[in-house]
DNA sequence: GCAGTCGTCATTTTT
DNA sequence: TGACGACTGC
C-alpha cells in the first residue's frame, strides 16, 4: 500500500501526530466513511490529513479529489493546510464551498444548464429586492404578502429541490399565491440572467440528475468526495452528493450532530443518521478526545447535551487539566450583567490576558448594544462580528451595479440600482412604466428600455431623454474602458457615474467612510486581478477552460457575491470579540462569556414554540465548547426587551449543566444598582455599603427562606429594604423592619 | 426627490 | 427601545 517513491518517514509524519481515532479515520481504506467529530477534536486536522494521505499513500491524483465546505474561510483554510502538509501544489484538486463548486460547474456548463454565458449571481439582498419587484408586478400588497416570507418560500422550495412547476395546483390559497410569486420570480431571474444562491445548487443538482454524460464525467473524475460540517447539509446538497458519489465514489464526511444549529436554513441533522444507509458500507469513526477545553467545561457540555434525544452519541474527554469551575453570575439587569462582563475582562487583562482571547457570546444581536455601551464606558476595545460586510455596503453595491451592467446589460438588479443612483431624473414613475413592459415581453429592463427609446420613446414620456442618456452613458463607459484593467474600469465607474461626487455631497457622518470604501473597492479590483492573473481562482493546468469562459469582470462580480468579504478591517487588533452563538461556531477562545441565559431569550421562546428546544440546547453546547480555559455564564433577573422591562427566569440549561461544574459568583461588595424611581440610564448610580447595621455581601438567615446573602439596599428608615439572595428560595426584596434577618 | 412623520416589528444568517 | 419602511406634503 505504501508507495516506494514516498519515503515512509513522510507518511509517518502525516499520521504521527494523530491520536488513534484520528489515525484510524485518516488511514481508512478509500471507502465511505462518516466521522463523528466532537467539538475541538481535530476535525479539520482529520480532513486535511485524510486528503494528504489519499494523495501520498493511496496514490490518488489530486485531480480526483473534491472537498466541500460551507464557508469560504473553511475552504481556504483547508487548501492551505493540505498544501502545507504535502508541500505540493494541489491546483487540480477542487476545494470550495457548495456554492463555489456549483458556480464553477455552471460556468463550465452554462449551455447545458440553459444559462446565458454571462449569468450573474444574486446575493440575499438582491434577491429580496427582486422579490419585492415581483410582488409589485403581481399587485400583491406587501403587508399581506411580505417579501421576506415570499423569499423564504422560494428558498425553502429550492432547498427541497422543488421548482414552481412541481408545486402547482396544490395546497391552500396562500400556498398557491406563493407558487405564483415563485413562478414570476423564476421568469424574472431568467429574463435577466440572474441566479440566486439556492439556484446555484438547484441548477447543478438538476444538471447532474438529468444530464447522464455530465454526471458520468464528474463521477469518473471525483472518486473521492470529502465533506466538512456534514450535519449542516440541506436536502439539496445531500441529494447532490449522493448523485455525484454514485456507485463508484467514496464519501468521507465529517460532522457533529450535536452542533447542528442551522435547521432554520434547511440543514437536516438526519443526514448524519441516514448516511449510513444511503452510502452502503459506510464505517463510522468517533473523535471524542478534545484538545481545546478543560475537563470541567467538557463535563458541563456533556451533561447538557445528554438531555437531547436521538443523538448518535459521543462523549468528549480530555487528558488535560480539570481547570477552574464555570462561574455563574446572576445579574440584576442587563446593565449589571454587562458591568460584570467588563469587570471580569479587566480582571483578566490585569492578569496579563489579551482582549482578543476573550469573547462575549449571545443568542440575539439585540443583546450587543448594552454590552457595547459598557465596554465603551470601561474603555475596553471590542469588535462586533456580524452586520454588513464589505461587498454588502450600500456604496459598494451602487458601484457594483454599474459593473454588473458592463458585464451583462440584462442584469435587472444592476439596472434598477444604477439607473437612478445618483439621481438622474429616472424616478419611480418611469420605472413603473418600464417594468410591466419588460415583464410582459419577457425581456430585461435594458432591452425594453432600448426598444422604447429607439422606437421614439412614447411609452416613457418626458423621461425618455434621461433614459436614453443613461443607456448611452453605460454603452460609452463600456466602450471607453473595455480594454482597461478591472481597477481602471471601477475607478472610471465611480468617477464618471458621479458616485464619488454623490457621496461627497452627502452630509452624514458615514460619508467619509463611504468614500473610503469606494477607494477600497478599486484596490480590491487590483488585488483580485493579480490573483486572477495567477490563476488562483479557476486555473487548472490542462483542464481548466472556464478561465477563458469567464472574463475577469464576471469573475470579480461572482466573487463579490459568493464571498462578501470581511466585516471589518481592524480584525488584527487586540479587541474583545462580540458575536452571536451561531457566529461563534467553529471558533475558540481562552475566555468565553455566555450571557443572557434566561428562559425565553436562550432558549429562545420562539424556537421553543416551534419545537426546537433541542436545537437551542445544541446551540448552548456550541457556546460552552468554545471556551478553552475559563467560562462565564450569566443571566439577568430583569431585562429590557423591546423597550419594556421583563422579569426572566434563569435558563433551564443552567439547571441541566451539572452543578458541580459551576460556582456562583458572589455579588461584589458595592454592587451597582439603579436607584428606584429613576431610569437606569439617567440616574446616578448609588452605592449603599451598609444600612441599619447590615452590610452588602453579609450572610443572613431568614426564618422561612433560610440562609442568604445581601445583594442590595433600597430606601431608608422604616421603608428600608434589602435584596437577599437565598440559597434555596431565590432572590427576594425584604423590608428590614419586618424580615428580622439574623446576621450569621 | 426630499425631509419629516407615523406605524410596525423585533432569532439565528455559512452562501 | 429603536430601526426601518411606507406615506405625505413641499
Amino acid at each position: 500500500m505504501i508507495d516506494v517513491n514516498i519515503p515512509t518517514t513522510d507518511l509517518d509524519r502525516l499520521v504521527g501526530g494523530l491520536n488513534s481515532a484520528q489515525r484510524d479515520a485518516v488511514m481508512a481504506p478509500p471507502e465511505h466513511r462518516l466521522v463523528l467529530a466532537g467539538a475541538g477534536s481535530g476535525k479539520t486536522r482529520v480532513l486535511t490529513h485524510r486528503v494528504a494521505w489519499l494523495i501520498a499513500a493511496e496514490q490518488v491524483s489530486p485531480h480526483s479529489i473534491l472537498a466541500v465546505t460551507f464557508t469560504n474561510k473553511a475552504a481556504s483554510e483547508m487548501r492551505t493546510r493540505i498544501e502545507r502538509l504535502l508541500a505540493l501544489p494541489t491546483r487540480s484538486m477542487w476545494v470550495g464551498t457548495f456554492h463555489g463548486i456549483a458556480h464553477r460547474i455552471l460556468r463550465l456548463h452554462w449551455q447545458e444548464a440553459s444559462l446565458p454565458q454571462n449569468f450573474q449571481i444574486l446575493d440575499a439582498d438582491d434577491q429580496l429586492r427582486l422579490i419585492k419587484r415581483v410582488l409589485r408586478g403581481l399587485n400583491l400588497p406587501e403587508d399581506r404578502w411580505p417579501a421576506r416570507s415570499a423569499c423564504a418560500f422560494v428558498n425553502a422550495s429550492k432547498e427541497e429541490g422543488r421548482r414552481a412547476k412541481d408545486l402547482q395546483d396544490r395546497g391552500d390559497f396562500n400556498h398557491r399565491q406563493y407558487v405564483r410569486i415563485y413562478t414570476a420570480y423564476e421568469s424574472a431571474c431568467s429574463a435577466a440572467g440572474l441566479v440566486d444562491f439556492g439556484e446555484l445548487l438547484l441548477r447543478v443538482y438538476e444538471l447532474c440528475r438529468d444530464n447522464g454524460d455530465l454526471r458520468d464525467h464528474y463521477r469518473r473524475r471525483f472518486r473521492h468526495i470529502l465533506v466538512d460540517e456534514f450535519q449542516d447539509t440541506n436536502t439539496l446538497q445531500y441529494a447532490w452528493l449522493r448523485l455525484l458519489v454514485g456507485e463508484t465514489g467514496a464519501l468521507f464526511a465529517v460532522g457533529d450532530d450535536d452542533q447542528s444549529v442551522y435547521s432554520w436554513r434547511g440543514a437536516r441533522i438526519e443526514h448524519m443518521m441516514r448516511a449510513e444507509r444511503d452510502f452502503p458500507g459506510a464505517q463510522i469513526s468517533r473523535l471524542e478526545q478534545n484538545y481545546r477545553s478543560t475537563a470541567i467545561i467538557l463535563e458541563a457540555a456533556n451533561g447538557l447535551i445528554e438531555r437531547n434525544s436521538g443523538r448518535l452519541g459521543k462523549r468528549l474527554w480530555t487528558d488535560g487539566d480539570r481547570g477552574d469551575p464555570i462561574q455563574l453570575y446572576a445579574a440584576f439587569s442587563e446593565t449589571d450583567e454587562a458591568e460584570f462582563v467588563c469587570d471580569r475582562i479587566r480582571h483578566h487583562r490585569d492578569q496579563g490576558g489579551r482582549c482578543i482571547d476573550m469573547a462575549v457570546l449571545y443568542r440575539s444581536n439585540a443583546q450587543s448594544r448594552v454590552l457595547e455601551e459598557a465596554l465603551v464606558r470601561h474603555q475596553l476595545p471590542y469588535r462586533i462580528h456580524g452586520g454588513l460586510r464589505f461587498f454588502e455596503r450600500l456604496e459598494v453595491k451602487d458601484a457594483l451595479a454599474y459593473m454588473r451592467l458592463l458585464a451583462s446589460r440584462d442584469d435587472d438588479i444592476g439596472f434598477e440600482r444604477a439607473v437612478n443612483t445618483p439621481a438622474r431624473g429616472i424616478g419611480a414613475t418611469t420605472m413603473e412604466r418600464l417594468r410591466p413592459l419588460a415583464r410582459e415581453a419577457g425581456h430585461s429592463l435594458w432591452y425594453t428600455a432600448r426598444a422604447v427609446v429607439v422606437g421614439g420613446g412614447g411609452a416613457l414620456g418626458r423621461s425618455t431623454g434621461a433614459v436614453r442618456g443613461f443607456l448611452e452613458f453605460v454603452d460609452a463607459l463600456d466602450e471607453a474602458t473595455k480594454e482597461r484593467s478591472l481597477a481602471d474600469r471601477m475607478e472610471a465607474v465611480i468617477a464618471s457615474a458621479g458616485l464619488r461626487e454623490h457621496y461627497r455631497k452627502e452630509k452624514t457622518e458615514q460619508a467619509e467612510t463611504r468614500l473610503e470604501n469606494l477607494d477600497e473597492l478599486v484596490s480590491a479590483c487590483q488585488a483580485f486581478e493579480v490573483e486572477y492573473g495567477r490563476g488562483v481562482h479557476f486555473a487548472e493546468p490542462g483542464a481548466g477552460d472556464e478561465m477563458n469562459a469567464m472574463n475577469p469582470l464576471t469573475a470579480f462580480l461572482a466573487q463579490a457575491a459568493l464571498e462578501a468579504g470581511d466585516q471589518q478591517a481592524d480584525s488584527g487588533s487586540d479587541c474583545v470579540q462580540l458575536m452571536t452563538l451561531h457566529a461563534a461556531k467553529g471558533l475558540e477562545f481562552p475566555v468565553v462569556f455566555l450571557v443572557g441565559m434566561e428562559n425565553g431569550l436562550f432558549p429562545n421562546g420562539r424556537a421553543v414554540n416551534e419545537g426546537n428546544l433541542e436545537e437551542e440546547r445544541r446551540l448552548c453546547y456550541v457556546g460552552l465548547t468554545r471556551a478553552r480555559q475559563q467560562l462565564y455564564l450569566s443571566h439577568a433577573e430583569t431585562r429590557r426587551i423591546h423597550g419594556s422591562e421583563q422579569v426572566g427566569a434563569p435558563s433551564p440549561f443552567l439547571r441541566e449543566i451539572p452543578s458541580d461544574c459551576m460556582t456562583e459568583v458572589r455579588p461584589r461588595v458595592g454592587i451597582l444598582r439603579p436607584a428606584r424611581g429613576f431610569s437606569a440610564k439617567t440616574s446616578p448610580r448609588f452605592r449603599e455599603e451598609a444600612v441599619d447595621g447590615y452590610r452588602l455581601g453579609q450572610t443572613v438567615r431568614h426564618a422561612r427562606f433560610g440562609e442568604g446573602t445581601i445583594l442590595a439596599f433600597d430606601g431608608a428608615g422604616s421603608g428600608a429594604r434589602a435584596e437577599v439572595h437565598f440559597r434555596d428560595a431565590g432572590t427576594k426584596w425584604l423590608l428590614l423592619s419586618i424580615a428580622k434577618l439574623q446576621p450569621q
